[in-house]
DNA sequence: CCCTGATTCGC
DNA sequence: GCGAATCAGG
């Protein structure tokens, strides 16, 4: 695919209405979005902004290394034994609450009620959901839980989370609503 | 990891 | 001129 004026235009616009450059390259097709954005800072429309005469960061530092935080203070509860001899204690084989490590599990929806609009959002996610079981649960993952846990039908959503929340954009809009909306509601 | 745009550089 | 690879950020 090539850059006629034709879907040059339709770039132009796009960019204009504010598109991101990918939503631009699958209108286009034949393009990546990388092909997108190449050729709206060749065409000079990099700024969305009209005449910015913004000298912007002229000069560009260029440090040799990565800073890249020191971070990670990690709580560690247990464990603080380096040898633990030999002493195998038995696994316990029984933990009636599965709890996910450290995330705060969101309070079950059960007999509470919640947005319709919401709700909906929610019943329709889990038709989509990737059933992760717990193992498969990541930072990103959506950790909200479905089902009962004493069952074999129990799963978490999985889906792709919104940003530092533990759960994707329905969930999080379930799971952190504010009180207004709840308030009265059961009476 | 999902996404965004920005830049570089071989083609 | 092109765009993949990379960079930098949310």
């Amino acid at each position: 695919m090539s850059w006629t004026d034709d879907r040059v235009e339709i770039l132009k616009k796009m960019w204009g209405e504010g598109k991101s450059a990918s939503q631009i390259a699958k209108e286009l097709g034949g393009v990546t979005r990388n092909a997108v954005i190449g050729k709206v800072h060749r065409l000079g429309l990099s700024n969305r902004s009209g005449g910015a005469t913004a000298a912007k960061t002229a000069d560009k530092e260029k440090p040799a290394a990565k800073p890249k935080a020191p971070e990670k203070p990690k709580v560690v509860a247990t464990e603080s034994d380096p040898k633990p001899a030999n002493t195998p204690v038995k696994v316990m084989p029984r933990p009636k609450l599965v709890v996910t490590a450290g995330q705060p599990l969101p309070p079950q929806p059960s007999a509470n009620e919640i947005s319709p609009e919401a709700l909906a959002s929610v019943r329709e996610v889990e038709k989509k959901a990737k059933k992760l079981s717990v193992m498969e649960l990541t930072e990103r993952t959506c950790k909200w839980p479905v089902g009962d846990p004493a069952t074999e039908d129990f799963w978490f959503c999985g889906l792709p989370v919104q940003s530092g929340k533990p759960y994707c954009e329905a969930h999080v809009g379930v799971a952190f609503q504010p009180m207004s909306s709840r308030r009265d509601r059961k009476r």
